[in-house]
DNA sequence: TCCCGAAGTGACCGGCCGGTCACCTCTTGA
DNA sequence: TCAAGAGGTGACCGGCCGGTCACTTCGGGA
């Protein structure tokens, strides 16, 4: 994650100051992270960014708030952006129930797939995103911050739709139905991480087999069908 | 909520710090749901229910952290058992496909309907469940108390599995996603109430049309099947 | 080599809040 | 009527933490 590209049309002051920005977001990152936003300290963030105290104030004026704000843009919503990006392009055909179907297993995995490989992010995700529903202002900031996200997985939705692979259902609900879906697991995830002793009650959570089954009970749904007998893509 | 029959077999005495400690735990409830737990102060609590924050300590001697688990033990959790027994009873036949696709229906249909009639008690579900990630103890806890839910909304899939009316997929992470389906638009309801202005973001919320979204996508699935033109049940 | 300012630092401050406890009040029962 | 104690109270304490700022360090140019 963050892969950092040198860039050499930097000069080296730039470049340092560069690395050692990434170096306290990757501390908060971690601090917020394992204490959620009120447990963490500022003093721990820069304890373990190995800087003063004062030198975050040097680069994130805003204090804690803006630390966290810049967390949220920079490595929870980037991320998302980047697996939208991928699994789901303006190009990417999905005229047929086979292509959308294809598409949004590519996605849905996607997710599953970049959360795994960026646990502090996921933890930071499920267990700080809803904090902001107690102030007003934050959650407007959120709502647009993931608005660009969401739009994306909507446009895939209504394309699908259009072509008549998808029902026609509206889009909006349909896409964030899509994401609530990857969410709630993705949530078993971390509490199971958390609590490993209780992770019998949450069930298996491979993200290929998760994608799989949430792929099929979203577009081929749960009821029994006659062509039941030769579709076993459970676990 | 909260009936609180009276029961005359109670002491004057007993029933006053029955009724009590209730005002206790509405007070909480509030303070909790706008605040959240950090920024809940007891001094607020204790002002709310008309006592003095000593008195909080003769009802709940844990302090702070009693009164947050047992608002979660009597409010939200019981809150979801009664959802639970009223629309997916031992008795009630899943048999058929129709069955079963109503029996759920009325799951999601009730669990909309008791969060939209409890707004402090879906904002304290919604916003500090996930908190408990940052402590192993206290997630232990929490999966342990919504573990009699998820196991009663697993049982009714595994009868509807057994029944043949639903496709044999592993009834736990079925459930789980069915859960986590409504948990996504009750965490969208919660989002939309706190930040109005972005509400156009996130459509449509009333629990009858949402209710029947959801259904129709679990159970017939998003892809278009030939029998489309004739089912419209969007919105 | 020396000077200067930019960058870094961490001791300190002020406010806040969970929890305590000495005091008060009000009921009860004799 | 009054004594006793159960129950209620809120001022206070101690610790904590976000944010500040006077001081130090360092690097680069003259």
């Amino acid at each position: 994650m963050q892969v950092t590209t040198p860039d050499p049309s930097l000069s080296r002051r730039e470049r340092e100051r560069l690395a050692r920005r990434l170096a306290m977001l990757d501390a908060a990152l971690a601090v917020f992270g394992e204490k959620g936003f009120d447990g963490a300290t500022l003093d721990e963030i820069a304890e373990r960014a190995e800087f003063g105290k004062g030198t975050l104030y040097n680069y994130f004026p805003g204090g804690k708030d803006e630390l966290y704000r810049s967390l949220f843009e920079e490595r929870v919503v980037r991320g998302l952006h980047e697996v939208v990006e991928a699994a789901l392009p303006p190009g990417r055909p999905l005229g047929t129930p086979a292509e959308a179907r294809a598409a949004f297993h590519d996605f849905i995995l996607g997710l599953l797939e970049h959360f795994e490989a960026n646990r502090p992010v996921l933890r930071l995700y499920m267990a700080e995103a809803p904090r902001v529903i107690h102030d007003a202002d934050r959650m407007g900031e959120m709502i647009e911050l993931f608005g660009g996200f969401t739009r994306a997985v909507t446009r895939a939705v209504e394309r699908a739709i259009e072509a008549g692979s998808l029902r026609p259902l509206p889009a909006l609900p349909v896409a964030h139905l899509l994401i609530g879906n990857v969410r709630g697991v993705l949530m078993a995830h971390a509490a199971a991480e958390c609590a490993p002793a209780k992770a019998e009650v949450i069930g298996a959570l491979e993200p290929a087999t998760t994608a799989a089954l949430i792929t099929t009970v979203l577009f081929d749904g749960l009821l029994a069908t006659p062509a039941d007998a030769p579709t076993p893509p459970d676990a």
